[in-house]
DNA sequence: CTGAAAGCGCTTACAG
DNA sequence: CTGAAAGCGCTTACAG
């Protein structure tokens, strides 16, 4: 591997003066400037990222920690994070997590192989995560966010997107719904069923316990809770904590030559690309996971520079998009 | 940040001594490794990974290049590779292409950021790419494969695979089927595209050029390409190229009132996830994502090892996966 | 088995 | 503006 000192000696300049020519707001003259600049290209040099690592601290490298990469939500809000990361001139270290994970990441900055994290997956406040905040790890928690915790996290006002929808279910008349959730521990889910069936109360249809069925967020889950659904009397819609579980509920209600959205609503919830493919024509709560991506990116990056800044929060506000599994029925 | 002079310091020994505690195959004392582990423990230390890097000049990353993540094949891929590289000690850095990432990947084995790359969705034989395999940089190309290119590379028999089709469809009196395809330069589609035709002129169904109809492999793509085919007289089945071009060519016949697969059979490429859904229920050929993605880093690290070592190329066997798009009409 | 020392390839004060 | 030198935190011959 050809290094700093190879392109000195073909420039006949210092190695010193190598490194200025690539380090932006040091001096050089032009002329030695073109010079190095020459030389570099025709020995074909590459600056080595773990000597700069070394010596600056910083790899230019985010961690991001997925869940389960057969929910949509996950590989579009990876190309989000990509593509602002990329902007940002930083490169994307991935992991896909099966639980233990987020440990994995974490200990990634401590190795220093990460500048920082990006968690979307976080379902609850370990030890290993309130030690890395001590610690003033640079992390972010997207998505799924943790209440209470002194941590940049970016997420959406997932109580207000399940009111939403209880709201338009009971004024279309679909008074007597079902709640298909995700894995209690997911604080998504546990925000838009608090939100849904608080606002169901309030107007006057409470949400009965036996109508809340909960698995994991898979499309399997979704199937065998709408099956549970449709064969509880008087269910007349189902709102579902994400798209997947939706798509696996309108698959079910299909399989049962039940009409969507003729016997039975759905609503979903991410406004995955998925959800406005025809089979589906997913009525759902959007989230904009672009904006997530780049709002948790800029954070991630501003807290790299300023470990001990005061944590920041944000909520994006989501909004309900009507489409054909609720009839087209204007919101 | 704790470093090793730092344990060295609380357990009584050199700097050198606590290194090779965490060097297997280095002889230290029981006693001695014993007394610097708790020290370890007790400051909470982590080697730096950048200076062993610059001793050692391996990362123990790996950089994957994805495609478009929004078709399911990549998430799955992906998530593959993530479980063998764990499983193997190795991080992985993920690029999500727009075409220029490629030669970003090659970049960053040339700064020393990543020890080799996966590509999954190379195209053509780059300059970048000749470079790098001149430069003994370790890469695997992985599905997209590149014939006559001295290079490791697990691919499956995309011609067998299309030939697979044709023979079912024709055996099953569907003999006047379309070709809906990727873009022209994907190696995958063009393979498949060419063992199609070719046993569907061998078996006397020559594909006319009028049914070959070729997109990029996006949902809609496949949507519009079968909104044409249902326009040509007498199309009884569509062979896509992927999955999620047959998603979507399901879709626009479900739209047009056309039924799948009374009227019209469909049949896709890759078996992702999706497709045994309920509302495709494709019939694919399959192949196995696992596989590919356990021998691509099984090859990828042993060329980290061995860089000069002989090019190997290995093609997976595809399997026709019968389902209800084609009416479950046995294979 | 253990320590002292060199060196991986950079960046960045410190002189001049 | 430029060079000589120190040092980031490790690994690994080289002695003992």
């Amino acid at each position: 591997m050809v290094n700093s000192r190879d392109v000195a000696r073909a420039a006949g300049v210092s190695q010193a003066t190598v490194s200025r020519v690539l380090t932006p707001g040091t001096p050089v003259s032009a002329a030695t400037r073109e010079r190095v600049l020459r030389a570099m290209a025709t020995v074909g040099y590459q600056p080595n990222l773990a000597a700069q690592t070394m010596k600056t601290g910083r790899t230019r490298t985010v961690g991001v920690v997925v869940a389960d990469l057969t929910n949509p939500f996950y590989p579009q809000i990876l190309g989000a994070l990509g593509d602002a990361l990329d902007d940002a001139g930083y490169r994307m270290t991935v992991w896909v997590a099966d639980s233990a994970k987020n440990d994995a990441a974490l200990l990634a900055i401590r190795q220093g192989s990460v500048d920082g994290v990006v968690f979307t997956t976080v379902t609850e406040s370990s030890n290993e995560l309130r030690g890395a905040l001590e610690r003033q790890s640079p992390l972010v928690l997207v998505n799924r966010t943790l209440a209470g915790v002194a941590c940049d996290q970016v997420g959406s006002d997932n109580v207000g997107g399940g009111a939403l929808v209880a709201d338009y279910l009971v004024r279309h008349g679909r008074t007597n719904p079902a709640f298909i959730g995700g894995p209690s521990d997911a604080t998504t889910s546990q925000g838009r069923l608090r939100g849904f069936a608080e606002r169901l109360a309030e107007l006057g249809h409470p949400l009965t316990p036996d109508r809340i069925l909960e698995g994991e967020y898979a499309h399997a889950d979704g199937f065998a809770a709408m099956a549970r659904a449709l064969g509880m009397a008087g269910v007349d819609s189902a709102f579902c904590s994400n798209d997947l579980l939706a798509f696996g509920a309108i698959d079910a209600a299909r399989s049962a030559g039940t009409m969507v959205p003729e016997e039975i609503w759905v609503v979903g919830y991410d406004d995955t690309e998925m959800a406005s493919w025809k089979s589906f024509d997913l009525s759902t709560v959007r989230q904009d996971i672009a904006a997530m991506a780049s709002v948790a990116t800029r954070m991630l990056l501003a807290r790299i520079d300023n470990p001990a800044a005061k944590a920041d929060q944000v909520v994006l506000e989501p909004r309900l998009i009507v489409r054909g599994s609720t009839g087209h029925q204007p919101s």
